[in-house]
DNA sequence: ATTAGCACTCGATACAAATGAGTGCTAACA
DNA sequence: TGTTAGCACTCATTTGTATCGAGTGCTAAT
């Protein structure tokens, strides 16, 4: 069977109309919608080729037909012309001034809710591969030692330590100095064990305190995997009949609320270079088991110094891709000019 | 017309079973269940009182009897003996140790929403009036300036500001010492006008720095009244049907995602002696407009040094006030043991 | 004061009929 | 040969109707 240039105009008619509606679409309806002046009976033949072909299902007899995954697969891969509306409005977002990345990732996962309709997720710029950038010991009272380290990108992370003695301020001075010149510039790869063990070795009996401290600064590098992650507007999921039957709005909402299996689905493709920009999970193809009805699609972002995060909209498998890649890629270019300005 | 210790028993088995079945409750039901004796006609003469009283109604003729809120508010007042259940399970969990405060937070709430069953939220300790405990100036690179705060509690906070001209180490070491001495152990009220000036002038040209910093230890202080609220069980609200009926679910749901208005409600009550310990908020008795379907119970907890955060649960208006009450009070025991040993 | 009995109310449930959107197929048509 | 009108058929949804039963209020008897 062949997927000539009408079956593929029926598609995605069929398509864009399901995706406004969320009702399954009959041939009637494209007779009259689309510009092709068909009578429904054509329709109906060749939607009975696209549903042999796979692209589309009815969910039961005597209804209309919806797309499968494998038919919005195609839309997406092949049809999808980029609009350059919403670009306006998004220029305008953002105009007072924020100073913290915290409140900056809220406000863009709530810009992306309100405008999209859908929900948003978002994750802090991940540090894994960053490097130290400064290193800072202070002594706290008597018994106490606050360790702070900065790493690339300006990210600022504490800990503060029970020293097990007391030790002088020159040796924390001195301590302090020897690791910053040390450390300075490295990959949390790059600290390896010759070197934990030739600080450990020049600290002498303070080498169980730079163990503290390594263990600290790996800390900080590696965020415990920790990556912090925003979302907004989870009720949007109420907007979709289709999602709010059983307990799948339950277990959507719940999984945006709990974060915990988010940053696996965000964090997936941050290393390979390959999957940057926009990616789109059709159904099962996301790894999340309870969205598996919904289609994800996610954006990596970059502020300068390799700092990477992902931004993520879910929502119901009608969801107008078009229109959210759109806003994705003006989002991000919004961010680019923030961060390089800056 | 009296409440005699009669209405007083059919009143407390109405609200009892209702908050088991969450089924209207009928004459034949409490008849049965309770150790009255009495007949289904007399337990109608008496519900018949009690509606007259305002204390329960019928939903529709011919349904049985819900408690409104205020005969919600009569039992939650007097009639709630206090179990000592739920006791042994509580003293297992967290046997882990936890080194961050956020962690500990993020756990008790999912703890509490999966032992409830009700949506749970708890909001992070408020350092509203508290003291600053160490300042560190550290210089980053050749024009910036790392600001790091530590106030009572070991909250830790940092700021990097841009210099405009390049300061000696010297001058930085000094300015921090001095700083240091100045600041310590004073609350934002008491860092006033002529402290101010009175810094400045010692700084000499490095006045405008000193203006920075002191920016940023007012912002560590303060925080910007954005006390973080971590929430968990959101979805639990999905067990209970009344709850789920329109779009309230949807707005409860959201209130908790937002966390805006849960801090009002959550901080209200914080410098409040009176209102310390626990509080229940029954239907519309609570601020937030969303959920006015719910009762709310909170409970203020305070680590050392009078950092103060509350807990909150939020469930449907039959939530069970005995078991919430009475794990609530574990937890903060639990709390309390875990701050005095450290 | 309590209770048995009874008529009444009204939401819930079940079931049947009507509705209508949509299909597949066939035959006619350009 | 591709397109279309027409028609019989399917089936989820809607509508209407009868029944059920839990629960009430009232009255009269105990």
């Amino acid at each position: 069977m062949e997927l000539d240039e009408r079956k593929v105009k029926i598609l995605k008619a069929i398509i864009q109309n399901y995706q406004e509606t969320g009702e399954p679409v009959g041939s009637r309806t494209i007779s009259k919608y689309t510009d092709l002046n068909l009578s429904s009976a054509t329709i109906r033949n060749e939607m009975a080729d696209l549903e042999e072909m796979g692209l589309i299902v009815q969910p039961h007899t005597s209804a209309g037909r919806i797309p499968t995954d494998q038919g919005y697969r195609l839309y997406v891969d092949q049809l999808m012309a980029e609009k350059d509306r919403e670009v306006a409005q998004i220029k305008d977002f953002m105009v007072q001034r924020v100073n913290r990345l915290e409140q900056l990732l809220r406000q863009i996962a709530r810009f992306l809710a309100t405008n999209t309709n859908y929900a948003t997720m978002i994750s802090a710029p991940s540090v894994s591969n960053s490097k130290v950038k400064f290193l800072q010991l202070s002594r706290m009272g008597t018994d106490k030692l606050l360790v702070t380290v900065v790493v690339e990108g300006n990210i600022v992370k504490n800990t503060i330590l029970d020293m097990d003695r007391t030790m002088s301020d020159e040796d924390i001075l001195n301590l302090g100095f020897h690791l910053n010149n040390t450390l300075n510039g490295l990959t949390m790869a790059q600290i390896n064990l010759g070197l934990i063990t030739k600080l450990k070795e020049v600290a002498g009996s303070n080498a169980d305190v730079v163990e503290k401290v390594l263990e600290a600064v790996a800390d900080a590098i590696s965020m415990e995997g920790e990556v912090p992650i925003y979302t907004s507007g989870a009720t949007n999921i109420f907007k979709y009949p289709e999602l709010t039957t059983d307990d799948t709005a339950s277990q959507i909402i719940g999984t945006l609320e709990e974060k915990q299996q988010l940053a696996q689905l965000l964090t997936a493709n941050l290393g390979d270079e390959d999957k940057q920009g926009i990616q789109i999970y059709i159904g099962n193809e996301n790894s999340v088991q309870a969205m598996k009805d919904c289609s994800v699609v996610t954006a990596t972002y970059e502020l300068k110094d390799g700092l990477q995060g992902t931004i993520g909209i879910v929502g119901p498998k009608r969801m107008d891709y078009d229109k959210v890649v759109t806003i994705l890629k003006n989002v991000m270019a919004q961010l680019d000019t923030m961060f390089d300005k800056k």
